[in-house]
DNA sequence: TGCATATAATAAGTATACTGTCTATCTTGC
DNA sequence: GCAAGATAGACAGTATACTTATTATATGCA
């Protein structure tokens, strides 16, 4: 494999995608102290208030472990609390705050728009492509998957 | 935005796409102890012999900061050297030793199954389109680009 | 009931990544 | 030929990510 072809890999192209992708939200957003797993999983604890922490997890596709310094560190910033269930003394209730929701919606546009911003260099018929395509490689589609997450978020 | 749409925004979608290419890479090449990212650094260092570890970063895409670390992991691995540059006393030059070529000798075949892997939910056809989309995205297509990036490894 | 199993979190360890700062060294411009 | 600026690398600090181990708590089954 001569070097020039590293280039074209599925996964060199793929983590320079991520690169970017990070880059894009941090200059969109910057001002605010969020990064875009942080800012993904306060969106959705807001959206499902009481959310414990390896629901969450399923959810965003997060380890368990990653998604307990996430919240460490969100905590920490008085966007989200946990709170222990009653049903269950192992799990963390998870609940924006008053101030969770307004940096969400402070944030938001800002976010819609990084995420334009990422795509901007292809045309508006290879951004579905490239979306759907995206959402192949890691089943997103698929249906079965998708109603076993919604599932076990109830 | 309601949350099911969080699955379809490109950031999303590229995290999850990079997490499945990392553990694609993991299995594949199980039982070497090699990272895609340590992976990429020394198969560059062999094509590039006596390169200097910011071209690399260059050549990479890393961070400098980071290709410092992965170096210093290879190294402690004695799959790779650094000496120093008798031309400019700052640099390292960087040079694969003869256990650094056996491993690439040996995991290139579970690379290169590892990269089909990650794509093998497409169609012949949607691999090549999902390539030169993200190649596009990154700025890999731009002949201006890599034109820089040769000549800054020279 | 009672124990084996499973699950929710946490913690520790390793590996990217990026920012900023610092030192050493090099290069340029005057 | 020297001071100013640029560059190479190291280091510290923060934030993902994943693995494995541990603790606390539930659950299921005999």
């Amino acid at each position: 494999m001569p070097v020039e072809q590293l280039y074209s890999q599925p996964g060199h192209l793929i983590r320079r995608c991520q690169q970017m992708a990070v880059a894009v939200f941090a200059e969109e957003t910057s001002g605010y102290d969020i990064t875009p797993v942080q800012f993904a999983a306060l969106f959705t604890i807001r959206e499902h208030p009481g959310l414990e922490q390896a629901t969450l997890a399923r959810l965003i596709a997060f380890d368990r472990s990653t998604v307990g310094s996430v919240i460490d560190r969100l905590e920490e910033k008085k966007l989200v609390v946990r709170r222990t269930a009653k049903h269950d003394r192992r799990a963390n209730l998870l609940h924006a705050t008053d101030a969770g929701e307004a940096l969400l919606k402070a944030v938001m546009a800002r976010v819609a728009r990084a995420q334009e911003r990422m795509l901007e260099p292809l045309s508006s018929r290879d951004r579905k492509i490239f979306i759907k395509l995206m959402m192949r490689l890691v089943g997103v589609g698929d249906a079965t998957n998708l109603s076993t997450l919604n599932a076990a978020a109830e």
